[in-house]
RNA sequence: GGUCGGAUGGCCGAGUGGCUAGGCACGGGUCUGCAAAACCCUUUACACCGGUUCGAAUCCGGUUCCGACCUCCA
């Protein structure tokens, strides 16, 4: 059965300002679409927490037994780095910077991008368009706006009508929670601008100069398309004019997500998008990491530690997992405090999964209290992934059923407390929710059979010279191999080690 | 300036009209040859001022501070 019954997900609504029950539009089945990055320069961890929200709907989403067509664009066509209509765009200006094609720098920050995702765990998207690879369809689009009236070519350029718009649909704004004669009040002056009937007009093709690299044939002479466009016409493309779930940063909603509601309307109709959800923003000392800030870092200075924020390196895991520690529509304040704070609670919780796989039922008296304990915690992990995403309060469930099993492991409770259908439940689902659900894997790596053997015979030989009260050399065995990472521990039944 | 959001204990961070979030750190204990790990116990909260309420950290109003967006941005 699936289990999406069993746990019916509720979703904040960003365009309704509600947490909503999650209906899709076609029974088991989802369309989900999220911004992906512009090509033009590393992703860095702010990056990676949005994508991470969405990464973690995603797996919950299947898991909750669900059919997802994800889709994720890639944005390879540079779109102009300032307001100046004659700008250079941001793709062409690091080619010439480079001396490379503009292909080439959008073929090497594209690696980056999945390089990093992959080191964080991510899964794929199912489809993941670029948008130089749909100038049709967005061509097609444009002329769609054109036809139904919401736009206007000047000097080979196309604009959108933001007023005419608003006139006859009345909904621009409303996401973003913008009112348009607020908007028109606070237009800055700009340079440019002459071409658009309202300042609040947008570029749906954008005519390129002479100097413009990227650029291609269509009806109103050689150009671009607008930013906003490609995501309308792709979504629209793979997922239909109506889909469930449209996700991005907070940083996108406005003007982005906002335009692409008019453009979708203007052009067939009808709202695109049934649930928006917007991640928020991963800050420093209290402010949203960026580049043009200088208080932004790549995965790689992470791992490394090589950045003057970072005191050390953390791994991957320990990232993904202090990011998960708290709520995706909450902003998260990076430190190292934090960050060192997580790596040991991620520890825990890997050691924890560790020691329930070596866990055997043994039949005894079953605890119903605990029985029941346990049973909470778990269905309690998924009513609060259910709820909104909650993965903070998912984890704390597991840091509690972490306490039992290690309560188990050590022999202050047995495993025979628990019935067998409970114990086999907490067998399968905590590694469950780890693995597959959050996207948490252990990294300790190379526990290979060459060194458990090894291992065994280090603990036999310390066990003898324990026996013998010759401490010198259980001493010796224990500090060497601790400070080489390996961690002795000494339990009731035996000794243990695991690997740091 | 406009719009929106936030302010939780030593640090990070959930949540909520009355019931321990959780992690990390600190302190005490159990265990141990000594440790480590693990387990148990314990301490420090809800920016400020009013209001609504039997009861508010949670709702409402105001104040202060911080942030995001308004221009490309995850």
């Amino acid at each position: 059965m699936a289990r999406y019954s069993e746990f019916p997900l509720s979703l904040y609504n960003s365009y309704t300002r509600e947490k909503e029950v999650f209906k899709t539009l076609h029974p088991g089945k989802v369309g989900m679409y999220v911004c992906g990055p512009t090509v033009y320069s590393y992703v860095h961890l702010g990056n990676v927490r949005t994508f991470l929200t969405f990464d973690v709907l995603y797996r919950y989403l299947i898991h909750l037994g669900y059919q997802v067509r994800y889709v994720r664009n890639i944005t390879d066509v540079g779109h102009l780095v300032d307001d100046i209509d004659e700008g250079e765009d941001k793709i062409a200006k690091k080619a010439r910077i480079d001396n490379i094609e503009p292909m080439e720098v959008v073929q090497k920050y594209t690696n980056d991008f999945h390089d990093t995702l992959k080191l964080f765990n991510f899964l794929n998207p199912s489809i993941e368009p670029t948008a130089t690879g749909h100038i049709i369809e967005q061509i097609q689009m444009v002329q769609q706006i054109l036809d139904n009236g919401f736009a206007y070519i000047v000097n080979g350029s196309v604009y959108f009508d933001v007023p005419k718009y608003q006139e006859a649909k009345g909904n621009y704004g409303r996401l973003s929670g913008r009112v348009l004669e607020d908007l028109m009040s606070n237009t800055r002056e700009l340079d440019g601008q002459e071409e658009k009937k309202s300042p609040l007009d947008f570029a749906i093709w954008k005519k390129a100069e002479a100097m413009h690299i990227m650029k291609w044939p269509s009806p109103w002479g050689m150009g671009f398309p607008g930013w906003h466009l490609e995501c309308s016409a792709m979504s629209t493309k793979y997922l239909g004019k109506e889909f469930d779930i449209h996700g991005g940063g907070m940083d996108l909603k406005f003007p982005h997500h906002e335009c692409e509601i008019a453009q979708s309307v203007a052009s067939d109709g009808i709202a695109p998008v049934k649930y928006w959800m917007h991640s928020n923003m991963l800050t420093v000392n209290g402010q949203k990491m960026s580049k043009s800030l200088g208080n932004s870092f790549t995965p790689a200075e992470l791992l490394t530690g090589d950045h003057p924020l970072l005191k050390k390196g953390y791994t991957p895991m320990t990232v993904r997992f202090f990011m998960l520690q708290s709520h995706y529509s909450s902003t998260l304040d990076f430190s190292n405090d934090a960050l060192e704070a997580s790596e040991k609670g991620y520890k825990r919780l890997m050691k924890a999964w560790a020691t329930l796989d070596s866990l055997v039922w043994k039949s005894g008296n079953v605890d119903l209290q605990l029985d029941k304990e346990i049973t909470e915690a778990l269905d309690e992990a998924y009513t609060n992934l259910s709820d909104d995403l909650n993965t903070a309060k998912c984890i704390a469930n597991l840091f509690d059923l972490a306490t039992r099993i290690n309560s188990m492991a050590n022999g202050q409770l047995d495993s025979g407390m628990l019935s067998k259908g409970t114990f086999d439940r907490l067998q399968k689902e905590f590694p469950e929710i780890l693995r597959d659900i959050l996207g948490i894997l252990p990294e300790d790596g190379g526990d290979s059979g060459v060194v458990d053997g090894l291992m065994k015979l280090l603990i036999n030989i310390r066990q003898n010279a324990r026996a013998n009260k010759d401490f010198a050399t259980s001493d010796q065995i224990r500090n060497t191999l601790n400070e080489l990472g390996i961690q002795i521990k000494d339990g009731a039944d035996g000794t243990s080690y695991s690997l740091n």
